[in-house]
DNA sequence: GCAGAGTTGAGAACGATTATCAATACCTAT
DNA sequence: ATAGGTATTGATAATCGTTCTCAACTCTGC
């Protein structure tokens, strides 16, 4: 079962660092072919699901339903400021929360709290812009 | 466009109220269906999308990617603390984390911000049982 | 009761994700 | 460097939740 390293992989990775938010499997497959690789579909799944597991990417359910990964800079746990017009994305720290929600589970007796906490909105640019629709990148 | 009553859409919201906790819209219908009626799948999505859109009802992503639904108490905008073995559901206000989603937007120049705040635990009913399930870090 | 517009339900259609499986490419021991 | 076992790949089929289609149906107001 050791793994082995495989340019596909590789364009994986490097196709999500190079994303300034989050973008669905779908997209990133679209754009990985688009450059001449012929990566296939099923295999960017595998990978990113890959990278998820082993905490080197973050994901999320955007508000559609689709799964959505990006790389994250900030190493541990973290949350996400997203622009919900162009999926432009802020790590933020939250301690506040983080306290908030531990001391909410426990108050009502539940255990093993862990919480989904992610701000949508629209970023500077797109507030700007009056971009109304969503445009993936 | 004027809304009419059918036992349809009566069902629907009786069994929502009936539930504890969030469910998907595959086993409220499934569940409709062994009470006897002869509703459709359709027609369940359909009245679940009505009771969402006019704020009679609250939805979520399950971290598996279903759309699940339950009948809140509380009007307006608050959040769930949900058992994440049994979805047993408690509803929380959280002005702390308002204020503080609301600040940290425009800190960022975010404007029109919303939030998505969930607690996931495990209940003290199903902490005392040692249910385990999924882990959801 | 009547007409007509909103609703229903069975099944088709759809999009995202996962499973299948033969062909391929990576890695390690030679 | 080479060979061979095996993890990985990728085209496709399959799956799953959800939405769409459309003829049949049923509220509601007159």
């Amino acid at each position: 079962m050791a793994k082995r390293n495989t340019w596909q992989r590789d364009s994986v990775r490097d196709a999500l660092d190079d994303s300034a938010g989050f973008v669905s499997a779908q997209s990133l497959h679209a754009r990985l072919r688009d450059d001449g690789t012929g990566i296939g579909l099923a295999t960017v799944y595998r990978a990113l699901a890959d990278l998820a597991a082993t905490g080197d990417a973050d994901s999320l359910q955007s508000p559609e339903g689709e799964s959505l990964y990006r790389a994250c800079r900030t190493p541990g746990h973290h949350h996400h400021l997203i622009c919900r017009s162009c999926l432009l994305t802020v790590e933020i720290e939250a301690d506040e929360v983080e306290v908030w929600a531990q001391r909410t589970a426990s108050s009502h007796g539940f255990t093993e709290a862990a919480h989904i906490v992610d701000v949508f909105g629209l970023c500077a640019a797109c507030t700007a812009a009056g971009t109304a629709e969503r445009v993936t990148p």
